[in-house]
This record gives C-alpha cells, structure tokens and sequence, in this order.
DNA sequence: AGATCAATTCGATGATTGTCGAAACAAGGA
DNA sequence: TCCTTGTTTCGACAATCATCGAATTGATCT
C-alpha cells in the first residue's frame, strides 16, 4: 500500500457517517446491504449517503454490484487489512509483533435475507 | 472505543505529514522521538509539525515525555489497537475472525541512542 | 540574572469538505 | 412506451483545516 491510499482510505473513515457506514457494512459481512438500506439504517438523506459511499469506494474500502434495481454495498475485507498492515509496518523496531492477523469474511450465503 | 474518539483518531492520521509522522513513531518503537528529530526527519517547519503532534496526542495516538530540554514524543500502540479492533467490531457477523492481534512495543532499552 | 536552545501558540490566508433538495439517470414492470 | 422505483449527480452554502513566519513560553547552563 501506498501512502496516498492509505490517506485516501483514512480520511474515509474519519467522518462520523462514514465511520458508521462502514462498520454496518463490516458487521453485514459477505451478505453486503443495498444503498437504500444504510440510508434507511443510518437515517441520512439518499444525496448524502450517496456522496458517502462514493467517497468510501473511490478509497477502494467498499465495493458495489448490481442486484435488480438495487446496488449491493460490501466492505473490502483485504483493502482493511492492507491499511492496517501499513500503518503498523515496521512495527517496534522489527521486533516480532503479531500485526499481520488479517480478517476474512465468512463465506455466508449470499441474498439470503 | 466510542465513535468520537475514533473519528479522532482517524481524522489525526488522514493527512500525509501526520501519517508519516505516526508511522516514523511506530518504528521507532519505545525509544521514541524528540520533536526536533521528527522535523528534522520529515522536513517540515517546527511551527507546523508542532500543530501536527498537537493533534495526534489530542487523538491519544502518541505520548509525550520531557526529557532535558527535549519532548520526546512516541506511539501510543494501545490506542492504536483500539482503534483497528473497532473498526472491524462484531466482523463477519460473528464468524471468528482474527481481529485482536496486537502489537506491543518490544522493551528496548530508552535513551540508547 | 542573562543567554541560549527546544518547542508551542498566534494570526491570517487559501483550500477542502459535508449537507441536502432538486433534477437526472438507470433498470425493470405493466 | 409509459410509469415506478432505486440511486446518483448538480449546485450553492457554511464550516473546518493546513500552512508557516513571528512572537512566546519553558527549561537549562554559566
């Protein structure tokens, strides 16, 4: 990873709306949510959302798919922990510290609800 | 954690001298950095790097330590712990994810050089 | 006390960001 | 084709942020 994404991917996270989005979306796992769902679940205009989602996309930390009508929003599990990984990157001088745990959704079945 | 000082903690790490910054902390480990060597380091005037730590340590990300004349200033990685293990709270709805790795400063002798 | 060094605060400026209604766009259904 | 539904883009405004020289504070030594 990059400097440049890395800042992109935080100031992503760093707005309230965001920072809730993309936990909704870490917790909704593999299943991912439609667009009007989070709008529906963080109580935010479909503009805003909107302009939110874009922003966390644009910063490779969701990805999108068309289902039907709807667009399905999911969290990038590998893109997390790459951020992660950078900013603890040399972490303490080289002494062995257990920072490359990563975390990989469980493949739960897809459009189950 | 609360959302609060998440979004801080976030937002302290979304801009590319502070990200440098906490990155050049988190290598040097326990031994730290005296904040005229930060600036030394990243090439930056003191008045602006002086602004930058303000906002890390407000976040909790870094602490400091008078020492002499100097204030050496380090990574806080408990904080930082914090920080990844709520962003990825309840991950994958529940499926055990390895989330709550850590990284814990290895005890290097202080003010060895 | 006076001198010196390290670091922070002040102040003004230019740039970026979040918000949200209205309008536009995309995809199906009748 | 017309209509409906889900989502995005546009536009304008207020608010916040990064920068850096100059002045200030705090600590140490002689």
């Amino acid at each position: 990873m990059q400097a440049t994404a890395a800042i992109e991917a935080l100031s992503a996270l760093a707005q309230e709306h965001r920072l809730a989005l993309f936990r909704l979306l870490v917790q909704a796992g593999e299943r991912g949510m439609a667009a009007g769902a989070i709008a529906d679940a963080l109580g935010i205009p479909n503009s805003s959302l909107s302009f939110h989602l874009a922003h966390l996309n644009r910063a490779g930390l969701v990805r999108q798919e068309r289902q039907h009508r709807s667009l399905i929003y999911r969290a990038d599990f590998p893109a997390m922990n790459g951020l992660v990984a950078y900013l603890m990157e040399n972490c303490c001088a080289g002494a062995g510290c257990g920072t490359d745990a990563g975390c990989e959704p469980a493949e739960i079945e897809r459009n189950s609800a």
